[in-house]
DNA sequence: AGCACGCCGACT
DNA sequence: GTCGGCGTGCTC
């Protein structure tokens, strides 16, 4: 494309604004006009000169010639946090397939309007006589001036209310500032989410926590600088790794940013972040308002706090010398953008840090297979926690084989074995949490007798139940019909497993009649903070059993819990994915680690119908080399991300005849700029979810080994789709994986 | 946001 | 007429 005009959005704070303006590159900036440079220009009807950043380039403008005005000057480079956040937007634009301006509104704080982001206080300057000033506007017969006057002579007024009070538009109070009359105070109030307080002695640290901390600052100070992987096991202590390299950040004069997956952002893990670092912490949280959001934003902007902590969003922090990203629970699902554009924060931190020459380090105690492999192949440095923190030892964890329990005769969801333990429990006033899994149970179809799962035999996936009782591929769109035997031993206990929440709360009240439980999901979660409410009112005692889905898993820290129980191990590896081992393993293995947390040793149980599975047994082991090196094999063999690339382009319409089709010319337009079959491509086929909100909706899953080839693969088809009007009615996304 | 344009009431 | 205040609409 060549540079002859550039897409310029202007640097003023109005929603009206808030859009691309052309303008021509004179010859002279041709060179220094790059994407995300700050430039001035001439703007409005009188030219004044404002300041505004570059965003895309285009050689054929679609309104008039004369219209177009020249860029005065490029004032800056890529220097100030605005332009980096502009060139990260232009990158993720182009890796994640969406357009600019999307890209740019999930990058760039919204301007919105808010409420008083800045509070302007009017009142009167007293230089003149009030007297004077009145008889003047008499005279004049200035009526909105003498309004004003009059509005004020009780004292200062908000800018806001003064306007409204005397019905006067703001030119009004501005011209009678020119005259002396008054004056406009502006002070910048933002709302800080932080609590005061001074910042607290770090935290000391044991030396397996001092070596990891050590060989990341020797990578990044000395060595090649590449993102970091911490892998500690469940209670090694990550979060105090953290606080020291954020420590390094802020002593450098830097700033840091550390993202934590939404579920777990609640006080508690803020509140070791704000205890070491006082009110230099702020943070983000989706409860938080439009404006709320802004003025973090802002007061990051200008420096007036050095660390955010937040979801995802949170990665877009202005800061001006960023110098450090942390990415904790790095394998967690929300570090995945749903909407457009569907980026991943992992990849987007990596690619913020190299723009602004700043750190990231990732964390977990089960690292995404995608992770783990780019520290296997060197392109990230590797750190390793193996023991618990304060000496405290891994929990026990058994398999229990619930094909044993239905041979047994024992029905229930519960075994015998669990209940034996819950009973122990209760009896010695411990604490048990009962994780049950929930992912997954969408159509699967399982044999409860010998524990096998109907797959697709040409993606090894897990085949889904219809509503016309078919069994379909949502990969590859193999059908086959429904099953009333299992393939394997024959039984008839095969069929879909579904058990909710409340069943389990009513099973286990049933057993145990004296326990108090607490279930958390997503009823009764749903009020202000209920999430919270449950947490603390376990933590402090208030029930002996907590039952509930993966959210009670996610980084909680339960000191008087003893005993986890996870029911339906298996559930999440009959999902519809590739990644459904890992998901398996990641679930069972953070809920083994929620036990023995405190003094007393912790126990866990894992109830299952596939006990050989290597997610469930590395899980069980808390064993990730295990778990890594099967599933890598696996990957291998059958060419899944992150041994190759894979992108799946997602069409949806309301016209499911239309949509298949349009889906159908897709897959052959790809067959055909692929003539050698490099590209391999399956589908379309409906996605898991084949109809939401009306909307049919199907897939094509397209894998190479180069991500790089699969970017060019989804360009090409981008524009064959803006080529082609019988698109129009569909909707069409990508995904890379 | 900030600037020009055009409308409208008042005064030479 | 024409001067100046005051609301409206547009900005590549």
């Amino acid at each position: 494309m060549k540079k002859a005009y550039a897409e310029v959005i202007v640097d003023i704070d109005h929603e009206k604004l808030d859009r691309p303006f052309t303008y021509r590159i004179p010859g002279r900036l041709a060179d220094e006009c790059v994407i995300g440079c700050a430039v001035t220009i001439p703007f409005g009807s009188s030219d004044r000169l404002i300041s505004g950043y570059v965003v895309g380039f285009t050689d054929r403008p679609d309104l008039d010639e004369e219209k177009i005005k020249e860029i005065s000057a490029v004032t800056a480079g890529i220097e100030t946090a605005e332009a980096r956040l502009v060139q990260l937007a232009a990158w993720m634009s182009r890796r994640y397939g969406s357009t600019m301006i999307r890209a740019m509104k999930t990058v760039v704080p919204v301007r919105k309007r808010t409420k008083a982001v800045t509070e302007k206080t009017v009142f009167l300057t007293g230089d003149q006589p009030f007297e004077d000033i009145a008889a003047r506007y008499a005279a004049k017969r200035c009526s909105a001036k003498m309004r004003v006057l009059n509005a004020l002579s009780g004292g200062a007024m908000d800018m806001a209310a003064l306007k409204e009070a005397a019905g006067v538009p703001v030119s009004v109070i501005r011209s009678m500032e020119e005259e002396g009359v008054l004056r406009i105070a502006v002070t910048e109030v933002y709302r800080r989410v932080t609590e005061e307080g001074a910042a607290a002695p770090p935290d000391v640290l044991n030396d397996e926590q001092q070596r990891a901390c050590e060989e990341i600052r020797r990578e990044w100070r000395e060595g090649a600088g590449r993102p970091a992987l911490l892998r500690g096991v469940t209670g090694s202590g990550k979060t105090a790794v953290y606080t020291e390299l954020v420590a390094d950040a802020i002593r450098e004069g830097g700033q840091a940013i550390v993202l934590i997956p939404e579920i777990a952002l609640t006080a508690q893990t803020v509140y070791r972040f704000v205890r070491r670092f006082g009110d230099r912490v702020s943070f983000l949280h989706s409860r938080l308002s439009g404006g709320e959001r802004y003025d973090q934003m802002k007061a990051a902007r200008k420096g007036d706090i050095s660390v955010m902590v937040g979801p995802r969003s949170a990665l877009f922090t202005p800061f001006p010398h960023l110098r450090l990203i942390v990415v904790d629970e790095e394998h967690e699902e929300s570090y995945h953008s749903e909407t457009m554009p569907r980026y991943y924060a992992q990849e987007v931190a990596v690619r913020r840090g190299e723009l602004e020459g700043a750190h990231v380090l990732f964390g977990s105690a089960t690292p995404s297979v995608g992770t783990e492999y780019l520290v296997r192949c060197g392109a990230y440095f590797g750190s390793v926690l193996h023991t618990r923190f304060g000496g405290r030892t891994l929990p026990d964890a058994r398999i229990i084989d619930m094909r044993d329990e239905l041979q047994k005769g024992n029905r229930s969801i519960l075994s015998d074995e669990l209940k034996a333990q819950i009973r122990a429990r209760l009896d010695r006033g411990e604490q048990v949490m009962l994780f049950l899994n929930r992912r997954g149970y969408a159509g699967s179809v399982t044999c409860r007798s010998c524990g096998h799962v109907i797959r697709c035999p040409h993606c090894d996936i897990s085949l889904t139940r219809h509503k016309n009782g078919r069994l379909i591929c949502h990969y590859c769109g193999y059908e086959s019909p429904d099953v009333r035997a299992c393939p394997v031993c024959g039984s008839s206990h095969i069929g879909g497993l579904s058990v909710g929440t409340e069943q389990v709360e009513d099973i286990v009240q049933a057993a145990f009649p004296d326990a108090r439980i607490l279930r958390m999901d997503l009823d009764t979660t749903k009020g202000k903070d209920g999430h919270g409410r449950i947490l603390k009112c376990f933590r402090e005692g208030g029930a002996d059993i907590l039952i509930g889905t993966q959210m009670i898993v996610k980084g909680h820290d339960f000191p008087r819990v003893t005993l986890v129980g996870v029911l339906l191990a298996d559930l999440s590896l009959s999902e519809a994915d590739y990644r459904s081992s890992e998901r398996t393993f990641q679930l069972v293995a953070q809920a083994v680690g929620r036990a023995g947390r405190g003094e007393r040793p912790g126990q866990a149980l894992i109830q299952t119908y596939q006990p050989d599975h290597f997610a469930i047994r590395a899980a069980a082991a808390q064993d990730y080399e295990l778990f890594y090196n099967e599933e890598m094999a696996y990957r291998k063999l059958l060419q899944y991300p992150p041994e190759g690339g894979m992108l799946a382009i997602l069409g949806s319409s309301p016209d499911a005849k239309l949509l298949h089709t349009g889906m159908e010319f897709l897959r052959k337009y790809i067959d055909r700029i692929d003539p050698h079959g490099r590209l391999m491509a399956i589908g379309p086929a409906p996605q898991s979810i084949g109809k939401l909100k009306d909307q049919y909706r199907e897939v094509i899953y397209v894998r190479h080994k180069m991500t790089g080839v699969l970017i060019g693969a989804k360009d090409r088809i981008e524009s064959y789709i803006a080529a082609n009007s019988g698109f129009r009615t569909i909707q069409i996304q990508f995904d890379f994986s």
